[in-house]
DNA sequence: TTTTGCAATGTTATACTATAACAATCTGGG
DNA sequence: CCCAGATTGTTATAGTATAACATTGCAAAA
């Protein structure tokens, strides 16, 4: 997986993006023996909607255009979604984003425009390496880490004087 | 500023620790001619009351106790004692800590322990380079970074089975 | 097939985190 | 002293997340 590819380019079929993630949530629970009820794919589609971190108020929003919904319907859905990888929650934007390496184990590292929202999921070279030798030299043994970097794309970059 | 001391033992002089920031703070906003008003000053003592992150309701929870306060001074304090890089915002978990390098321009890195809540500013060799060469490859500029791992510090290790 | 027990969802209420808006007060420079 | 801007007070409200308990759905065991 390429970093240069990180970012969407604004054309792309996003669509087929949707389509990976949902095939591979299928794929993953039916392998895990978890069931991905229709209200947990409904909820995993609106989080795949963008490649921007999307809050849970707002896809319950989107919910409740199609019949009555409540936080706790949400919640629940994420909480299932992020315990099987398939989704992570951004913490400096209590917000949430369809994971892009469903299935393969990973440390989340973020990049998030700050100008147009857009966010990737990347695997910086041996960041994760650097950061954990790091932590040893403490002797702190890491178990979940979180690591946003928010700065601008490199199509908003394109775009200024 | 040695890592191995990046946790600091259960018996050292914390009312050292927070003196000493609060004279860097002193320092600081004369350099810079901001006001540390009483009622700054006495947030950032809250917060520096232990080596662990502190809700903001906490902070004004003590403040409650001499006297009425309600939250947006709270959050007005920690904003500013923010913004002179007095305090960081632990994003992962809505609390706040004191800055280990007040005056020293640093990316926040943050141990935290799962089991004794106790966390340590660090700054993890290479770590930031790592991660501004590798966001680079995408064609991001990283602007500020949210840097938090979980995991179980060296004090909580040892008394491990 | 019926039973049964757990998983999932519905529903209501509430906790927790943070900010908006405007009034009152304080502070330092002219 | 007087003023203008900064700081704080006060009330209300927005935004994020969970507790608690009732109900429904689903599948394995009998
Ligand atoms: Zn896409
Ligand atoms: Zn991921
Ligand atoms: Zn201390
Ligand atoms: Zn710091």
């Amino acid at each position: 997986m390429p970093l240069s590819l990180s970012f969407q380019q604004s054309d792309h079929n996003h669509e087929h993006c949707i389509e990976r993630a949902l095939e591979r949530a299928e794929e993953l629970c039916r392998v895990q023996r978890q069931r991905l009820t229709a209200q947990r794919r409904r909820v995993l589609e609106l989080v795949w909607a963008q490649h921007k971190p999307v809050g849970a108020y707002a896809v319950l929003e989107e919910l409740q255009k199609q019949g009555r919904a409540a936080p706790p319907t949400v919640y629940r859905a994420l909480e299932f979604l992020q315990q099987m990888g398939l989704v992570h929650k951004i913490e400096s934007l209590n917000a949430y984003v369809g994971c892009a390496f469903a299935g393969q184990p990973h440390d989340a590292q973020f990049l998030i425009c700050e100008q147009c929202d857009e966010l990737a999921e990347v695997e910086i070279p041996r960041l994760s390496e650097t950061l954990n030798e790091g932590a040893a030299i403490s002797g702190f043994e890491p178990r979940r880490s979180t690591i946003e970097v928010l700065g601008l794309c490199p199509n908003c970059l394109d775009l200024r004087p």
